[in-house]
DNA sequence: TAGTGTATGCAATGGAAGTGCATTAATTTG
DNA sequence: CAAATTAATGCACTTCCATTGCATACACTA
């Protein structure tokens, strides 16, 4: 997939095979994903590499961290043009108690949120814990 | 201190030498603390009582878990009446990466947040990280 | 082709949460 | 009061996850 090597180039980062799958793995999962499950799923290789892989994405902000509460980072691809920025990118979290499915809710930006005098936001985690629309349905 | 032991007692909690101490503890703080925070101030004490104290509280309602994004989990006390209610007692919680306290900010209930359809919302984290009030003024 | 920088793999570390079990303290009951 | 029961504490150990150091393999350039 040439389509894979552009969007690394654009982010100038060097395409390799392990980065290139990666990136494949995670355009491919609605969901956001942690470490362990691109461990589980390149059984093949090292943990550190896709530990450091999944690094390279984020700070080449092709993904971003979300901490979801649930003591184990997750990794979701960032939209086009995200640049993280606290105004315009970051968004909702949502995380189900039931399939354990963390997602970003990207139309749901983090409303404005007043602060007491003084205090100067940089960053803002929002997350919403509960049920999702497909475990609803059950 | 007879207080200590009336609050304890009102939840339910048999008022222990240590339990009272760390009560005692949570009432001087304004800023939400850590295991090892109390670790640290009881050192005495072994760090498994502290750990099942503070998590007592929790469960009795006296006190609530912290997650402010920093991996250690924080605890302050509840105000007064509070169960924690989604709607009514969850309140945002400002991390200043300069002092790195952590504090909760009782008046600032979690805003309304609209989900799709379908999903249900049981919890809420909402957790601002910039720089507080008093770390601003200098 | 030699040389340099980057990526990968393996091993080890560190921090924090949590559990099992023995001991001690407090409470209840006969 | 003494025995029996329940609850709290202390110590050791485990598990889980994030992160780093260092050696080796690979890729690109001169
Ligand atoms: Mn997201
Ligand atoms: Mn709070
Ligand atoms: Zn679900
Ligand atoms: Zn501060």
């Amino acid at each position: 997939m040439i389509e894979l090597e552009q969007i690394l180039k654009k982010n100038n980062v060097k395409p390799t095979a392990m980065r290139l799958l990666v990136l494949q793995f995670l355009l491919n999962k609605k969901s956001a994903i942690s470490l362990t499950d691109v461990e589980e799923y390149f059984v093949k290789s090292d943990r550190t590499t896709l530990y450091r892989t999944l690094k390279t994405f984020v700070e080449s902000e092709l993904a971003h961290k979300i901490d979801d509460g649930t003591g184990v980072t997750k990794y979701a691809l960032c939209e086009e043009n995200c640049h993280c920025e606290i105004d315009t990118d970051l968004h909702l979290h949502f995380h189900c108690k039931l399939c354990n499915e963390t997602s970003c809710l990207t139309d749901h930006k983090i409303p404005n949120i007043s602060l007491p005098k003084n205090f100067i936001a940089e960053d803002v985690n929002l997350v919403v814990k509960g049920i999702c629309n497909k475990c609803n349905s059950n």
